[in-house]
DNA sequence: GCCAACGTTGGC
DNA sequence: GCCAACGTTGGC
């Protein structure tokens, strides 16, 4: 079992949107990044835990407690023409980017960024490092207690 | 394979 | 909107 933090811009798919898709599940788009397709590629299982964090909005923070729902996958906005994640030099035979669908277990209460900032139980946390702009981190199974504790959520 | 230029992320 | 940090591209 692995553990996971994944950024989603708000304003894209924010953790009410996830958590009110059918059967609270979202598959994971837009992943043009290939360390973070690596994880979902080669790391992630089914059962995996994800912390939901919202990006580049006013408050960023994690909100929600997720876990990995699929096994990886082609994402299919890399082949259409409209989308903002088409990617022409990806070809249906060879997919360059793979996702795996998301599933939403618990909304908690937004634990800001200033908060896991200032938590010294956290400051080796990967996505805290100075200057990380991975949008999939992995978190230590100690980074993980603490934070569903702190979260007080009852996914643990 | 190097590395400068450019693009993107994401907090502020 | 700014800009630091980092990833990608492409000429050589």
């Amino acid at each position: 079992m692995n553990y996971w933090l994944m950024k989603s811009e708000p304003d894209e798919v924010s953790v009410d949107d996830a958590f009110a898709a059918p059967r609270h599940t979202v598959p994971w788009t837009g992943v043009r990044n290939y360390q973070a397709r690596n994880f979902m590629r080669d790391q992630m299982r089914v059962g995996d835990g994800v912390l939901f964090y919202h990006s580049s909005c006013a408050e960023p923070g994690i909100v929600g407690i997720a876990e990995v729902a699929s096994t990886p996958y082609p994402d299919p906005t890399q082949f259409d023409r409209k989308s903002p994640w088409y990617d022409a030099a990806s070809k249906p035979d060879a997919p360059r980017w793979l996702l795996v669908d998301v599933k939403v277990l618990e909304k908690t209460r937004n634990l800001t960024l200033p908060e896991l900032r200032e938590d010294p139980a956290l400051a080796d946390l990967v996505v805290l490092r100075k200057g990380n702009r991975l949008s999939i981190t992995p978190v230590e199974a100690r980074h993980w207690r603490h934070l569903l504790k702190k979260l007080g959520a009852s996914s643990a």
